[in-house]
DNA sequence: TTGAAAGCGCTAACAT
DNA sequence: ATGTTAGCGCTTTCAA
């Protein structure tokens, strides 16, 4: 059996509370008991033990974290720097991966709430704020990431994604690009927001946005996002004038559609200057290097744990926050026109 | 606050014993009595309080992972199905990333030793084996990932590197190389199995190892790695007779090498064949896509869950089991001289 | 088939 | 500065 407060306050002749304020840094305790006390504690490696603690506090210094894929380097990312993050705080991490299915992130979200975790984070695929009240009732802090919902004012963290469509456009634009494209997203936030960016960069510079320039790309997996990409390019190529910049609301369309502009003998950058979004590791090592807006997931992380962390200390819930985070853009030969 | 036992007893005119036993599928209870205590629990949505049945029962349904990089495909995907296997056992994973740093791995194995985890799991950068005996002494239950010490029997699960070594090498001999060079890791288990794949591979289809076609490379960084390969492949062009094959141990050295090839003008795979080892997720997206050993690494975190589970269920230990996954080859274009 | 009593290891409130 | 008492929510043991 583990060490017990018991155990070591039978050996020193003190009462359990003695050891136990020492522990936990109470004033009232002399320094040669204090010193005995801790001596003793590194001797025996005691560690207290928390479903104990839990059961008196309420508290249980962990911190609930669903994400839909921590293959994802998005997520992962995010989950490696909360980890980081509240670590040195004493707080531990439990993670799941609901491999984006709603049904399977309202268990685990349900299991999060059974283990009275001190705060939850979501990165959700429910499309209904449903399971959210729920948590709500439990009195369970939750902050959401990269997702916001009308009506349903919570906490979150997300990028910026008006300013990551601005971002990548703006950028084409500077690159001397005339005619700029867009592949978009399903409808969701983050896609519509990054189309919002794109279509307000184009007004920014007195450019028009054309609506035959922009091609819808559905919901789909790596594989069937890189062909997607692909065919839709293949249309784009077809237009008349030809786009000589594109703009995709992620990177693995954005390979598909730089294949389909390589097999038609056409130059990237030169003929045409691409932008992806969302820098994933390999970016640089394509044929064409490609340029990116980079979402700062690790950014994320942090400011997600840095509020997890107020939000698991303040006892009465304070107004919900919504913080954006700012994206930035990581320039590649697949753009660079100007040296 | 939540609902407790006593509550539903209470209102239920019964007692907490009773409706703790309706909850533990205890035999001694009436149908009626039954059925009217998980009617009330259900509609209070009862959640037990694992911190009270913890301090009882001393298990904690948890299990904790720590591993070097959570960002990694390969971990990231142990992690995802790890979480997968455990949460219909009514499981949860405390994760944490350890940055590649000793001492970091040391306090997060600390932090769930502290939490009484069920199970550890650690896919370790320790170079000594003296945290591991820690956890021996606190009685939990170890379980090593990709990693085994000489003197210290402990439950792991691995890939079998020797089998990448010998799977990788075996199909560029297959495809018709006759000078197979081999880019080799650190002084590692993993990148020593690879190599003596390698080598047994050769033996076994009596060709001879040719020390000037063994090149090592450092334990670096991604980018590093990928420069790393690039400059060992500019000295195995130089080699005369030059290499027609080539086995690396890793994707992003096989990036480096495949970068060096192409710009000496040599073809991929008719003058020079290459598989890596990892399969990362992007080896599909490059100008020459790689083939590459594939570490199955779900497969890695499937086993790891299932021996977790045992683990975690067996109160006495039994002796120490060691389990290798076996590798696959994925044969993209990068090696594929005979359709 | 049900329940009363005891206690897991710790902390909070209140003595001394 | 230290200790006593009570109790967190649950399970275990044993009695009814």
């Amino acid at each position: 059996m583990a060490t017990r407060l018991k155990d070591i306050a039978r050996d020193l002749g003190l009462s359990v509370v003695t050891v136990s304020k020492v522990l936990r840094q109470h004033p009232d305790i002399s320094e040669q008991t204090r010193k005995r006390v801790l001596k003793r504690v590194a001797e025996l490696n005691y560690q207290p033990n928390y479903a104990a603690r839990t059961l008196i506090t309420g508290r249980t210094w962990t911190v609930g974290l669903v994400v839909p894929d921590l293959l994802h380097p998005f997520f992962a990312n995010i989950a490696k720097a909360i980890s980081k993050a509240i670590r040195s705080q004493g707080f531990s991490l439990f993670i799941s991966s609901s491999n984006e299915e709603p049904e399977l992130e309202r268990k685990d979200i349900q299991q999060l709430l059974a283990r009275r975790v001190d705060v939850i984070i979501v990165a959700s695929v429910q499309s209904s704020v449903e399971s959210f009240r729920q948590i709500e009732e439990q009195k369970i802090p939750l902050l959401l990431l990269d997702r916001v919902f009308r009506d349903f004012p919570v906490n979150s963290v997300a990028v910026d994604d008006v300013a990551v469509g601005m971002l990548g456009t703006s950028h084409l634009i500077e690159q001397g690009c005339k005619r700029i494209a867009h592949m978009r997203g399903p409808e969701i936030s983050t896609a519509l927001g990054r189309m919002e960016g794109y279509k307000r960069a184009l007004a920014e510079h007195q450019m028009k946005v054309r609506p035959q320039y922009i091609v819808p790309i559905g919901a789909y997996g790596d594989h069937r996002a890189e062909v997607a990409g692909y065919e839709a390019a293949k249309r784009l190529l077809a237009c008349d004038p030809r786009p000589d910049g594109l703009f995709c609301f992620n990177d693995i369309v954005a390979l598909g559609a730089m294949r389909a502009i390589l097999e038609a003998d056409l130059r990237i950058p030169e003929d045409i200057a691409v932008v992806g979004s969302g820098n994933l590791s390999y970016s640089d090592f394509l044929r064409v290097p490609l340029s990116s807006v980079d979402q700062g997931s690790s950014k994320i992380g942090a400011a997600a744990a840095a509020m997890a962390l107020r939000l698991a200390h303040d006892r009465n819930p304070s107004a919900p926050r919504m913080e954006l985070v700012q994206p930035h853009l990581v320039v590649r030969a697949s753009s660079l026109r100007r040296p």
